[in-house]
DNA sequence: TACTTGACTACACGATCGTGTAGTAGTTTG
DNA sequence: CAAACTACTACACGATCGTGTAGTCAAGTA
């Protein structure tokens, strides 16, 4: 990160407050007096700012979502990101994926939007790679939360492993796991064929 | 269900509340008062019954756990399910899932007890099932992850798919796609040592 | 200089939170 | 029969919540 944290407006150190808080503890569970005091500003000008605890969480999923199509579209620019890469865990994109889980989980239509793109971005990248399952949508629908699944168990994986997947080391280790799980077949054909028959 | 619900005792209907509201709206969204009213019962009752609001939580954490371990245990008996199958959406553990999931994201240490047993189960599972991956339990920890993503996000794969998925159809389409998921190989060996070169 | 405007703080408000206390009704127990 | 215990309610407490109001201070503007 170029921007030191004594270099932004108090606006913007609000609004970072505010995504860190509400990621971390939930919507309900950050006051504002918890987010001004973060910020080293007054909890009056966080409403003079944004208005209403409410106002302040819809700018924080618009600025959440751009900052997250912003730093994915520079890190497959890059070409070193494939669709199916863990961005999720990104240094970059940690804290905002945090937050967006936690607004996704609080019913947030613009966080749900962010997933419903990723859903179709999955979509286009199976077709253009030549994957065909039998329901493209749903495939690609479970792919796209598979790929936040590690993220939001963080910590629970991270203790099933002895190792901080949030460090580059645990980072690399987990990412590299989930690449095993989409090269090794688990199931053949034959026995999801068999499975739906038995199901209802 | 065979139990009715004016059958349980007051003290089981604010556990089964708390489950449902704590559930539903996080620990710190649902208040004590919420969860007697769910419960037709006093708000001291509560109190009365489980001594504080954490102790509640712990109440259900254990409960939780238990009925989970409980339905997961009858559910194999029968034969039809397998250590990959999306138990995680079944109607029974539905609720209870939704509990643990909240309680998680909380750093509740019982429901991360029971995430590190369903690693260990997936690790066993892959054992005797003779899948070697390089990091087993890493792969294990992945896989155990993944089995929860889609109950996670199930509004935002409902809406990607244009139907609920907690209604028995919508069950079995996203269980069906997620089989798809561990059926198509979507990455070869040479792409995951090729990418792990690249890492960092 | 006088006026306006925007960033910012201090403080008080009603509501709601978890919790504490006191007490009632019904059953059990000696 | 009296004492004890359990399930349960009513109500009040201090703290904290989101919000509202009033005012300070600095910069810009006519």
């Amino acid at each position: 990160m170029d921007r030191a944290v004594e270099d932004l407006t108090a606006r913007a150190r609000i609004r970072d407050a505010a995504v860190r808080l509400f990621g971390e503890r939930g919507i309900e569970g950050a006051s504002i007096r918890d987010i001004a005091a973060e910020a080293g500003v007054s909890s009056g000008l966080v409403r003079h700012h944004f208005g209403s605890k409410e106002a302040l969480r819809e700018a924080c999923d618009q600025y959440a979502k751009e900052r997250m199509l912003q730093i994915g579209a520079e890190l497959t620019k890059d070409g070193n990101l494939t669709g199916l890469d863990p961005l999720t865990l990104h240094p970059l994109a940690f804290p905002l994926q945090l937050y967006l889980v936690r607004s996704m989980m609080d019913g947030s239509e613009t966080a749900t939007a962010l997933f419903l793109e990723g859903v179709e971005a999955v979509e286009e990248w199976t077709t253009s790679f030549g994957i065909n399952p039998k329901d493209r949508r749903g495939y690609a629908a479970a792919l796209a939360a598979i790929k936040l699944s590690v993220f939001v168990f963080r910590d629970q994986v991270s203790k099933a492993l002895g190792e901080d997947i949030t460090t580059p080391a645990g980072y690399n280790r987990i990412g590299q796991a989930l690449m095993e799980v989409f090269t090794i077949p688990l199931l053949t054909q034959e026995q999801v064929d068999h499975m739906r028959k038995q199901e209802k």
